[in-house]
DNA sequence: TGACTAAATCGGTAAAAACCGATTAAAGGG
DNA sequence: CCCTTTAATCGGTTTTTACCGATTTAGTCA
């Protein structure tokens, strides 16, 4: 769970999650091209990302497919909905079963 | 955001947000005698958990009242579910006004 | 095959984070 | 006032992270 989150506590990770988010998916150098850091640099976060599950890599041809893990990022929102919440874990599962959650309660 | 990330990219950091969530508040004391790790770096991710805004800081004594601020993970939670959905920020929020959605979809 | 392109990996430096023990500061009780 | 308790801060070491340029690997195409 740290390393989710740890995955996420970077700028240009951030960055790149948020460009993948809009868009499907992305070779490695669309990253690149529109971000102030070296390529090399670019490929580390990615890696960091892939290791820590919450993107995917594919190869095509002489590029890199990255697409976002979204199921994965849904898990670390769940987690992070538990901690918010003040009835602890236990309650949040329970509650599953029976009627839906908001994230952001009206009180 | 990072930043709010990066104070839970830790494990001993996250424990103590666990420990938080479910009990209303704790002081400084309280985490160290349950971790395996010195009192001063206990104070020291206390002050990083500060500094990013997940727990609020209050002097009752000669002891330090910890709180969890949940308004600020849902805060993380909301800008999460965002970057999971495949619609963009745009959507989430226009969505926000109309039907309710859920983090974790059945598929 | 050789040139070209895309991206990972290597070798290294600089900065940040994690951690500790010791010290300091400040409140409370005898 | 002195002693204790509580927790922040200081000084320092070790580990990890971020970053770069250079190199390597691998696919593509003439």
């Amino acid at each position: 769970m740290a390393e989710g989150f740890k995955a996420l506590s970077h700028p240009s990770r951030l960055e790149i999650i948020r460009k993948l988010s809009g868009q499907d998916h992305c070779c490695a150098g669309d990253f690149c091209c529109c971000m102030p850091i070296a390529q090399s640099t670019v490929s580390q976060h990615l890696e960091m990302l892939k290791s820590a599950g919450i993107v995917e890599w594919k190869a095509q041809g002489t590029k890199s497919i990255y697409t976002l893990n979204r199921a994965r990022l849904n898990e670390l929102v769940f987690a992070l909905q538990q901690l918010a919440s003040d009835e602890g874990p236990a309650a949040s599962l329970l509650r599953a079963g029976g009627e839906t959650g908001s994230a952001a309660p009206e009180g």
